[in-house]
DNA sequence: ATTCGATATTCCCATGTGGATATATCGCAT
DNA sequence: ATGCGATATATCCACATGGGAATATCGAAT
């Protein structure tokens, strides 16, 4: 009886295309703070992830997908920035669906495996 | 238009009770392996894996649950061996049932973002 | 009593993942 | 011209993960 919300911390989902070619949390999460902040190490910063990790995500997805899924720019007043390309947006926009739908499929299957830890932790 | 058989290699799905409280594809397949061939260390081998991972893996499953997953036998005639319990039994049901579904979801999403993908793998 | 095969447990080490750091570059603003 | 802030990139290193090997233990069968 535990509903998921957007981010339901039990539920980790990845895809595996090829080895090194995969799409999680981590860059769903990546991706979503680049276009809140306009910054790859703003993003990075925000969720305790180095500059150098946050970048590497960002090559790997560009490279990975047949258009890249982050613009950045150098120098300018405010040094430089990243968005979201429209590729990008529906990246994002489709795994967090996939999150979404999949996890409301599997809840009850959820629920019960919960149902059957030794502690069962707060639920949500 | 790809459909998900019991096992796609590109769905993984993991779930994170707590830290050092998680269940995903490696130990369901390490449960599974147990179930068919009635030995931790057969079940390693056939996955690739090392006994002491094994049998690691084993250990915190048995402890994360209320009941035990798997019950060991030491000596006899064939040296001891594994069984699932009822519990892990269950467990492994139900987490492939969640798979299943989860998968069969989200295979709209899945599909959309393979297909954005630079260069499609084989679907399957 | 000895053998046998699997579980149980420990120790050492190769590996790689990622953090920290340093540096270079860029382009607008002052 | 200089400064600034973010991207871009390489180098070094601490740490955790897990493999490999060694050892001990168990219990039925011979």
């Amino acid at each position: 009886m535990t509903q998921g919300s957007p981010h339901d911390p039990r539920f980790r989902l990845r895809l595996v295309f090829a080895p090194g070619e995969m799409l999680g949390p981590g860059k769903a999460d990546l991706l979503e703070g680049i276009a809140r902040t306009g910054s790859i190490a703003a993003a990075g910063r925000d969720m305790g992830m180095s500059y150098k990790r946050a970048w590497q995500l960002v090559e790997t997805m560009n490279a990975m997908f047949r258009e890249p899924l982050v613009e950045s720019t150098r120098g300018g007043a405010k040094g430089g920035g990243a968005v979201l390309t429209e590729a990008g947006q529906a990246v994002l926009t489709e795994f967090r669906s996939l999150e979404a739908v999949a996890e409301k499929a599997g809840a009850a299957h959820i629920d019960r495996l919960q149902a059957m830890l030794r502690d069962i932790p707060d639920q949500k």
